[in-house]
DNA sequence: TGTAAACCTGTGAGCTGGACACAGGTCAAG
DNA sequence: CTTGACCTGTGTCCAGCTCACAGGTTTACA
């Protein structure tokens, strides 16, 4: 299988399968007369067990490390479990994030509903801007 | 001033103060004998600008526009509206996305808890994965 | 005065997770 | 045989910094 009909089969783009292939999640076999590289069945299931995990928010080198155990034997679920407690600190740090920036750019856009456009002067470049950031929180 | 007396005064560090000098958002003198950058009290105000516009989550093309507009002595307001408007969109998408993603975790963590390790086997890597991904939603 | 260590600098490279450009190979229609 | 459509691997690029590195500068001390 090449790497299109991989690709289209679990609705990624030929791009994706290419980068999963470079940085070493997946292993074809290269075609000696063609360079073209050759996906086996495994492939395939190695590439769903990629976008499964990267549903779950693990990140390629997480899925790495995963890959790297199951493939020595070993279970990998001790790692899968350590990985994605970190993951899960990262995400609710990053929805904390975009939570109060989301806040603040609502914040932002309606206080200034009302106030006119100004030409820069002097030490303000953005009177929307810089007045904003000098608002009692 | 130098990039480092210039970074701490604004509690940056002095790479980021040479990565905005690098895509053109500061613009100091070049010492002739020493190649060392010299910031002005201009450029001062404008990483004051540049890190309040970033907590406002414009992305530095953003603020180099702003900029633009601003050195041509016009109004960098309607500009500024327009671009917010965009940088809203998007941070309620990936607001959105985040909590998605948050919740799936979550879900996958406790219904992990009390199910096994297990060693790969046939088409299943980790167990825990493939199997979170077959739920029923 | 020498000199060695501490500190500072600019430049180049690296990070994530792909997307895109490009030169060339392959294959069917005519 | 040739034209065009399609496909391929490889190299480069993106944001927003951060880090590594080689070399210049200043300071401490003898
Ligand atoms: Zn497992
Ligand atoms: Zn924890
Ligand atoms: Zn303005
Ligand atoms: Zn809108």
């Amino acid at each position: 299988m090449q790497v299109r009909q991989l690709a289209e089969m679990l609705g990624v783009s030929p791009d994706t399968v290419r980068y999963y292939t470079r940085i070493g999640l997946l292993e074809p076999k290269k075609s000696i007369d063609n360079g073209y590289k050759f996906y086996s069945p495994n492939d395939q299931n190695r590439l769903r067990f990629i976008l499964s995990a990267r549903d779950l928010g693990f990140s390629v080198d997480d899925i790495k490390q995963i890959f790297h155990k199951a493939d020595e034997g070993e279970s990998p679920c001790p790692t899968v479990r350590r990985l994605i407690d970190n993951r899960l600190h990262e995400t609710e740090q990053r929805f904390q994030d975009t939570l109060r920036l989301r806040a603040r750019m609502h914040v932002a856009v309606e206080s200034w509903g009302d106030k006119p456009d100004k030409r820069p002067s002097g030490n303000v470049i953005c009177h929307l801007i810089d007045d904003f950031n000098k608002m009692p929180e």
